[in-house]
RNA sequence: GGUCCGAUAGCUCAACUGGAUAGAGCAGCUGCCUUCUAAGCAGCAGGUUCGGGGUUCGAGUCCCUGUCGGAUCACCA
């Protein structure tokens, strides 16, 4: 049964009955713990129409639910809250309900499909932990609206051309020697970002040089050698050189190589790729169409501009002067390209640093003058920065977090952790590595998803390995309690498909607390996906997990001598062991049999 | 300068979108493992929710104003 919406419909009747006059949406709250009661209605918005104090309000309609809708048992009213008692038997309806439901939580497929775009790294920079947030950040909303019934593609744009991408190359040719993954061992993406500061150290160099041979400063910038020889080489990617599309093809490959690794171990995957190489152009098409229609303004000049002064924005360049794209051309492009791939998709996430808000709302700006309706939909998941202690992560300062480093270091430190705790006496090396592996990286997925998206977090390598508290692990290691519990039910011969929600009344507090919490968990998805905020549900399964653990501390489960009480919380072990999995699945969690 | 975002316990974060005495974790202090996993539980202590006005039965939440941090406003990506 659904509780809530059972409740509310009571309380409906009773409004109904009792005052004869249509009432606005309720509002329904947790009780607070000082008082009786799990669930609070607020009457103070209801005195319009029941004309008596918030006290005399709340009482009629404690009355009245008491008398009337074998739903609640008491009531208290304290100021202008009736706090409502529910019926045990309602509770474990409830309980029955979720565990009767394999799919608790789920919504079946309905057709509607959604775009998520995250990652979308630079090919000539390791991705860092920056990239950790927006690819857990991404995946995790993925996630959440395939729980809610819409097929998801998940997808990234990848920066794979323009100067930058020569500067690496022009590098690698000066000074590399050669060099591949295989011969220096290093990661593809490790490499080719080895030979993109390599540029940078270099450059700075030739121009300072030049400069003190008394050469003005914009012009020794671009007469350096290497930057010459990066400037020739996009006139030739341009040309499509067969050569340097050789080794452009041949350096990407090794960076994909390596990112490919990175997203394995981060548990993170798309269904397809856009490569910035292939969709570059495709924006000029549209534009040139929105100058024909009026849309845009065409300077004598011959760049194009839209101008959204109207709008409160400025005035934005969407072709130069030379006919070239910008950045928010191929955005353009690319938007509309996608909708052409998926022709199904009602909207696009896209996940990106909160840096760039004001370009997404430029950018939905200009769809939506352009007709397409899909603007709407289109949504910024726009996120926070990660500090550091010592401030800002400068590549150049040296002071970015690897993100595979990291990961090996999390990973690392629930190793030390596990053997420290002496868990380790009856697994298998390979064992071992799998539950560090999964609690390693939990700590760090939900670490990072835990706070509100929007919000820049600080990122403190000594606090952040923290395997208790407010942690994943601590949420994982609940559930390995729960499997280790249930493993001695069944040995026990204590079968949870046999249950038939036997009442078994009074239940425990702590019971109904469980239970109540388990009941909260559609709820939750729904308001993740509204809010397009994993934090929801990583905060979610700390509280489910929590209330597990006060239960378990409280209530013995197979000292109960009464046979239909101890089923009824394996039952509810399971149950929570169920959704505490599903709830972590939808962080790119994993949860371990034992830990 | 314009626009947007943030500011809550020593630290990192919550607060069901306007509800009750603002909650967790970490750090500090006290207890609890011959009984289901102590990566746990119970307790103590910790707050002028950045300041000042306002709106109302009620404000961390909404409005105004100020302060402090950050981002952004390129024919860069």
């Amino acid at each position: 049964m659904n509780l809530d919406f059972t409740l509310r419909s009571e309380i409906q009747k009773a409004i109904d009955a009792l005052f004869r006059q249509p009432v606005g949406q309720l509002q329904i709250q947790p009780t607070n713990a000082e008082f009786e009661g799990s669930h609070t209605l607020v009457c103070f918005p209801l005195v319009k129409i029941s004309k008596r104090a918030p006290e005399a309000t709340a009482t009629a309609l404690g009355e009245y639910l008491v008398a009337n809708s074998g739903l609640v048992s008491r009531f208290n009213v304290v100021k202008g809250f009736l706090n409502m008692v529910i019926e045990d038997r309602a509770w474990i309806q409830v309980l029955q309900a979720i565990h009767a439901n394999p799919s608790f939580g789920f919504v079946p497929p309905h057709g509607r499909e959604l775009m998520v775009e995250y990652s979308s790294p630079n090919t000539n920079k390791p991705l860092h932990l920056g990239h950790l947030r927006n690819n857990f950040l991404g995946y995790s909303v993925a996630e959440i609206y395939k729980a809610l019934g819409y097929t998801v593609h998940k997808v990234q744009i990848i920066n794979d051309r323009g100067i930058h991408i020569c500067k690496s190359m022009a590098a690698w040719q000066a000074y590399g020697n050669g060099v591949t993954p295989e011969t220096s061992g290093l990661k593809g993406d490790k490499l080719v970002g080895r030979y993109y500061v390599e540029f940078d150290k270099h450059y700075r160099a030739q121009v300072k040089e030049l400069m003190a041979q008394g050469v003005a400063e914009t012009e020794a910038e671009k007469q350096a050698p290497i930057m010459k020889a990066a400037v020739d080489l996009l006139q030739k990617w341009e040309a499509k050189d067969p050569d340097v599309l050789a080794l452009w093809q041949k350096m990407n490959g090794w960076v994909y190589a390596g990112f490919e690794a990175t997203y394995q171990r981060m548990g993170v995957d798309f269904d397809k790729l856009y490569f910035e190489s292939e969709t570059y152009l495709s924006g000029k098409d549209e534009v040139l169409k929105g100058v024909e229609n009026g849309t845009f303004i065409k300077k004598e000049d011959g760049s194009v501009w839209v101008d959204l002064t109207a709008d409160g924005l400025d005035q934005k360049v969407l072709l130069r002067s030379d006919g070239t794209s910008v950045y928010m051309t191929q955005d353009i492009g690319t938007a509309i390209l996608r909708f052409r791939d998926f022709p199904k998709i009602e909207g696009q996430v896209y996940t990106v640093g909160n840096e760039q808000e004001y370009h997404f709302k430029v950018l939905f700006l200009i769809l939506k003058k352009l007709g397409f309706a899909f603007a709407e939909k289109c949504y910024h998941l726009s996120y926070g920065m990660v500090d550091l202690p010592t401030g800002k992560m400068k590549s150049r300062e040296g002071t970015v977090v690897d993100a595979d480093d990291l990961m090996e270091e999390m990973v690392e430190e629930a190793t030390q952790q596990t053997h420290a705790l002496g868990k380790v006496a009856e697994m298998t090396p390979n064992e071992i590595r799998e539950l560090t592996e999964m609690i390693g990286l939990g700590a760090l997925k939900f670490f990072l998803l835990k706070v509100d998206p929007q919000k820049r977090m600080l990122f403190d390598p000594n606090e952040s390995i923290q395997l208790q508290g407010h942690t994943g692990p601590f949420i994982q290691y609940t559930h390995a309690r729960i499997r280790s519990i249930l493993r001695k039910a069944a040995a026990l011969g204590v079968d949870v498909s046999t249950w038939e929600g036997t009442a078994t009344s009074p239940l425990e507090p702590a019971e109904r607390e469980v239970i109540f919490k388990l009941n909260q968990y559609p709820q939750k998805i729904h308001e993740a996906a509204r809010e397009y905020s994993p934090a929801v549900v990583a905060n979610y399964a700390f509280e489910l997990a929590k209330g597990y653990n006060q239960f378990y501390q409280t209530v013995p489960i197979f000292q109960e001598s009464d046979a239909a009480k101890l089923q009824l919380r394996v039952v509810l072990s399971h149950a929570v062991a169920d959704v505490l999995k599903k709830a972590l699945r939808l962080l790119g969690m994993q949860v371990p049999e034992r830990m």
